[in-house]
RNA sequence: GCCGGAAUGGUGGAACUGGUAGACGCGCCGGACUCAAAAUCCGGUGCCAGAAAUGGCGUGAGGGUUCGAGUCCCUCUUCCGGCACCA
């Protein structure tokens, strides 16, 4: 116990009294003080030394943190500060995702413009960030809203622009005609727009899109192999991209004298016999070319235009459709087809046509019931050759081919391969494979974001921005009014001269999706301050990511989109031999809180923040009534939601720091609940963690005091208790599960307490010196405090990690579980090292035996070595 | 609607790879200290019955596998996340 030795001569060395209360704010002005005088967190690329780098996902800065962001970062933070304390050099930078619609939203409320607003709320947020503690190299700091961040934006844009990796081509937005402006979804209230409350409208415009679809078989190949990575989270990525196999073939038909394909694909092409119609988007060219002489449709079509355009307002939706009183010829059997348009055929989704065979498809069953088309049965089901309503699932299985002329009898694999090799041979269609995921559509029609570099010149056509005149820079000074993109408006931005052909041009106004600014600054955060290259050799050494930290809510897009952007960064020669950014993927849980609400006689609903709340209890903990504070108004308690504005249930975690300071918030935010679930506020919770840190202060002020003498067997007892917790929380560490490691730091420290002894005993100088390690990383500043205090040394985070000693965990004896009749009765204290036998007998001259097992017929005995023993009788 | 999760005492959660359900906290009950309060400390606390010993029940609901199920399988309910322009 080497540690004890130099613990007493450096306590020697700097005898001074410890301050007796708890001081949290000294406390952790002073510890930041040191690391920030140290430099402890400056990360230094060293190629002899293993790296770790931890990221947490970067902030929006929308004014101040929000607990969310206190939970993400602590995570991160016991990550970052457990491996830097096994030796790792680690990376743990932070930065502002700094674009996006709130200050857009706070420029039209406040008139401020939004560049002012953002960087007010960086500036108040990075306070907070700074008093929390976090183990972060702030010389890596970037903020995507500054042009030396988005010019590699447009840089990389220029690049996909030229691979043809960006293309132009029409989508489909939201569309407010009394704003005359594109509406994001969050704006679009119950089919309306937030501001003016007018029904919104789908239309189709040009924008820009990536071509993520390249890279659609390598996204979904790597996932296998990503192990680091969530099952959850790989199989929603998995089924997002959608690979399926079918075929795509064409139907015949003629418009004006001209011989075309209605083309569709199809996972069942084996039904292809029961099609009795087709179906096209409303977008679709037949619709709207069937739509000119027939006013019904053309209505249809228009009211198909109305509402929102994500898939989960599609979803829901009634199915529709009129018939286009055209026709196509059936390409195996000849027959003539109806063509319908339905409103839940979606235009971004393969051609945006589908077959439609009511027998076998439940969506196409309703269809046919509704419109009275006819339903053929073409496949033996599990549940007969016809197909009577209701629908049910069995309809829809995959069978032999009936009703299909030379088909029938083929099984499903067999029948399309035979179909698909007809359709080829009739020049109609082969196999192919389709895929859900769709480019990724990356204009808006918004002010700020990272101006698209284009050049729209009326004899070159779209022209990228040369290198030399990136990057196209964003007035700072602009505030949007609702109607539309400012920077429309401005000739000085949108006025230019080609770079191709040197004549007046008009510059592009759309701006980058926001979410191209997060794919990548990952890896800039290794290369700061390069002003000459995106990335250099500096990403060599710190990309991958080892850990990466972030809500679930971003399981599929921000991770996907980062996926595919690292892939396009090293097939552009920035990251080589880098395909995956994170190698490891810890996805945190939402916070939570209690829900209060008051309803006025006039039926209006208004929500009371928990922190005015004062609750009456049983006698059991119950809660059985609540009331604000202020007024003494009931209050009726609501369960508990996500901290949210229109629930007014946010807690603000500065109050919280204030009150109890950043240790306290830590500690209660990492033992609440691991993290990858949930997390629940609690007031009462979180005075407990303070309580903690309290009793733990307490007992190191009371350390140098004599204790009574210690039995050896309690001695014995307590060091193999803390290094059997200390066992668990290792592993519990591993798991990332950290509420238990708090929990064993809890454990330690009553065990130090039971003990009643101080310096004088070995025991309780190396339990408390794995106490501060284990906590260190969860409550850094008390413990680097407390340390020093104590004479362990000058700098915690210095010290290697603990692990346990295994003669202290060595055991001759142990507790049986013996179960009799497959109920559990009681123990039985046997040698470790007994085997069946020797247990057997045991227990049969136990009392156990003499209580339970008397008169009884033992059948069979079962034992699990070193747990249990269990009588079958 | 589709995809992915979750559900354990009054409460947050714990329980190794199928092996004593409720660790560690919070709350509550009782006690110590105090003129009193706060703070702190000590003890108790799954539910039901019982004076107790003890017995029965118990991990969202219902079935199943097993010597043994919170854990594995099937069906269902409720809640949460995502659904491509919130980030």
């Amino acid at each position: 116990m080497s540690i004890i030795h130099r613990f007493c001569q450096l306590r020697h060395a700097g005898e001074r009294a410890m301050q007796v209360h708890y001081d949290p704010q000294s406390i952790e002005r002073e510890a930041q003080g040191f690391w920030d005088g140290a430099g402890s967190f400056r990360a230094l690329e060293d190629a002899s030394r293993p790296k770790y780098y931890c990221l947490s996902m970067f902030p929006y800065p929308s004014g101040k943190l929000h607990m969310g962001h206190v939970r993400n970062y602590t995570i991160g933070d016991v990550l970052t500060r457990y491996h830097r304390m096994r030796g790792k050099n680690v990376l743990q930078p932070m930065g502002w995702d700094a674009f996006g619609l709130p200050a857009e939203n706070a420029a039209m409320a406040n008139k401020v413009p939004p560049a002012k607003w953002t960087y007010d709320n960086i500036a108040y947020m990075k306070r907070q960030l700074k008093s929390l503690g976090f183990a972060l190299d702030w010389e890596r700091e970037l903020a995507t809203c500054r042009p030396d961040y988005y010019k590699w934006n447009q840089w990389l844009f220029t690049r996909l622009f030229r691979k043809g990796l960006a293309y132009k081509k029409t989508g489909v937005v939201n569309w407010d005609p009394i704003d005359q402006t594109v509406l994001a979804n969050e704006q679009v209230i119950d089919g309306r727009g937030w501001r003016t409350g007018a029904l919104v409208e789908k239309r189709e415009i040009p924008m820009y899109f990536l071509r993520i679809t390249a890279y659609a078989e390598e996204l979904l190949a790597e996932l296998e192999r990503m192990s680091g990575w969530p099952e959850q989270v790989k199989l929603m990525q998995k089924n997002w991209i959608g690979r399926s196999e079918g075929v795509r073939f064409g139907f015949p038909y003629e418009i004006a004298g001209e011989r075309k394909l209605l083309h569709v694909f199809t996972t069942r092409a084996d039904t292809i016999m029961g099609v009795t119609f087709c179906a096209v988007a409303p977008e679709h060219p037949l619709a709207l070319h069937a739509a000119r002489d027939n006013p019904a449709l053309a209505a249809f079509i228009a009211e198909c235009r109305a509402g929102g355009v994500t898939e989960a307002e599609i979803a829901v939706q009634e199915k529709k459709g009129v018939a286009t009183g055209l026709h196509v010829t059936h390409p195996i059997s000849g027959g003539r087809v109806p063509v319908w348009v339905g409103n839940y055929v979606l235009m971004g989704y393969g051609d945006g046509a589908v077959m439609g065979v009511p027998a076998h498809d439940e969506r196409d069953y309703a269809f046919a019931l509704k419109y009275g088309l006819p339903i053929n049965c073409v496949i033996r089901h599990p549940a007969g050759d016809d197909v009577p309503p209701p629908w049910r699932p069995e309809y829809a299985a995959c069978g032999t081919c009936i009703n299909s002329g030379k088909y029938d009898g083929l099984e499903y694999a067999r029948a399309t391969e035979v179909i698909a090799a007809d359709l080829k041979a009739r020049g109609l269609g082969d196999k192919q494979v389709q895929w859900r995921l769709r480019d990724w559509g990356v204009s808006r029609q918004r002010y700020w974001g990272t101006p698209i570099p284009i050049v729209h010149c009326p004899a070159c056509g779209d022209v990228p921005v040369p290198d030399e005149q990136l990057p196209v820079v964003l007035p700072e000074d602009l505030v949007p009014d609702g109607s539309g993109n400012p920077l429309a408006k401005r000739p000085s931005f949108y006025q230019c001269a080609c770079p191709s052909c040197g004549k007046p041009a008009q510059r592009e106004t759309d701006t980058m999706d926001t979410f191209v600014d997060s794919s990548w600054y990952f890896a800039r955060f290794c290369c700061p301050g390069n002003d000459r290259a995106m990335v250099d050799q500096r990403a060599q050494y710190w990309m991958p990511v080892d850990q990466y930290i972030g809500g679930i809510e971003h399981a599929i897009l921000h991770l996907l989109y980062s996926r595919f952007f690292t892939r396009a960064m090293r097939d552009e020669g920035l990251l080589p031999g880098v395909s995956e950014p994170f190698s490891n993927l810890l996805t945190q849980g939402m916070v939570l809180a209690e829900t209060y609400h008051r309803d006025s006689p006039e039926g209006r609903r208004e929500w009371v923040n928990p922190a005015e709340v004062e609750v009456t209890r049983d006698a059991k903990g119950r809660i059985v009534a609540a009331r604000r504070r202020g007024d003494g108004a009931d209050v009726a308690y609501a369960g508990v939601g996500t901290m949210s504005k229109s629930r007014n249930n946010g807690v603000d975690p500065q109050a919280l720091i204030d009150k109890y300071g950043a240790d306290t918030a830590r500690f209660f935010i990492i033992f609440a609940s691991p993290p990858t679930q949930s997390l629940e506020w609690s007031d009462e919770g979180v005075e407990g963690s303070y309580r903690y840190l309290k009793r733990l202060w307490n007992y190191c002020v009371n350390f140098d005091r004599p204790g009574p003498a210690v039995a050896p067997g309690l001695r014995k007892a307590t060091r193999f208790e803390i290094h059997s917790v200390l066992r668990q929380a290792n592993y519990d560490l591993l798991k990332h599960q950290f509420n238990t490691v708090a929990s064993a730091a809890m454990k330690i420290l009553n065990a130090l307490e039971r003990l009643s002894a101080g310096r004088s005993e070995p025991v309780a100088v190396e339990g408390l010196s794995i106490l501060l390690r284990l906590l260190s990383p969860i409550t850094p500043h008390v413990c680097h405090r407390l340390w020093r205090e104590l004479g362990f040394g000058s700098d915690i985070m210095q010290k290697e990690w603990p692990d346990p000693e295994p003669a202290a965990l060595e055991q001759e004896e142990i507790d049986y579980v013996v179960q009799i009749g497959g109920k559990t009765r009681g123990n039985l204290r046997a040698p470790k090292a007994a085997d069946q036998s020797a247990l057997e007998t045991l227990l049969k001259a136990s009392e156990l035996a003499q209580k339970y097992l008397m008169g009884k017929a033992i059948k069979r005995i079962i034992v699990v070595p070193g747990r249990l023993i269990n009588v079958v009788v």
